[in-house]
DNA sequence: CTCAGTGCAAATATTTTGCACTATG
DNA sequence: CATAGTGCAAAATATTTGCACTGAG
């Protein structure tokens, strides 16, 4: 699944900042420096909790920032705090374990096909889609393996 | 769009909750046959402000079990409080117009046929999906082509 | 009669905002 | 130096929970 050929495509956070004529300040630096180690998914508390040297308003103002640049994608997690992870360049979608929670992506160049024959069917106009896989991840199956009493 | 098809399929609220072993209440009456009169998605607040004589907290926890019975689906939505929907027996995936916040339904049978060759590519067992289709509405359009002052 | 269910209000969780202060450009 | 940006804490928003009371079975 995870494609090696996608290289770290444009992973600047602190750039996309710029471009909307942002300051670089230390803070800004701190947060988007900090996301970019991330390799996973995260929540806003999370950051904040990782920069305690961050105020909260300022970790929230940033990813909103970054989100409105197109440089991170926020999804919605039903049961509490969205996450959020770096868009890159292409296009990608994502699996969500209901178990555990743990987030992956995928592409698929059949999912784009469909969305253009969608867009006959659909009153207005397309203007971006999201879909997400929900899975019981392998971790998750193997356990359920040991721990199930049989329904 | 509007697939006339589609009858009113299943949509007893009440009885859904019936078939959880739950009791049949005057509060959980009332909730059920509000949402059965809104067709549109609605909030949960929304549900609270319509009908000041169920508790908040009854409203929340009436909503949890349709979700739980399958009966509602739960579409988070970015800006704010998820929005929840009638979930009728042919599986459905819904539109967004991102200006407005309407929410559409609509059906594909290839996105279904997707979901299966997708299948081989993700790690774990697949136990659902959830597409949404960001648009601007027609109405939406139509405004935006008066007010545009040009980017 | 018993306990699931209710309603309230307080507690939680998440995000935003007001404001005085700081640091970028 | 002007003002965008910051950090804090309080407010706003969204949802859950504790608890005494009510009503369904």
């Amino acid at each position: 699944m995870a494609t090696a050929t996608t290289e770290s495509i444009s992973v600047n956070l602190i750039n996309a900042l710029d471009d909307r004529g942002l300051r670089r300040t230390s803070a800004r630096a701190a947060v988007t420096s900090r996301i970019e180690q991330i390799s996973d998914a995260f929540t806003a508390e999370q950051l904040c909790r990782e920069l305690p040297g961050v105020g909260r308003a300022t970790v929230y103002r940033t990813i909103r920032h970054l989100v409105d640049a197109g440089a991170l994608c926020k999804l919605p997690i039903l049961d509490g705090a969205p996450k959020y992870s770096i868009a890159r360049v292409e296009h990608h979608h994502h699996t969500i374990c209901s178990r555990c929670g743990a987030v992956g992506e995928f592409r698929h160049s059949t999912v784009e096909r469909v969305m253009r024959s969608l867009g006959k069917e659909i009153d207005g106009d397309i203007v971006g889609h999201r879909m997400e896989i929900f899975i019981t991840c392998n971790s998750c199956l193997a356990a359920s393996r040991s721990g199930e009493s049989g329904g």
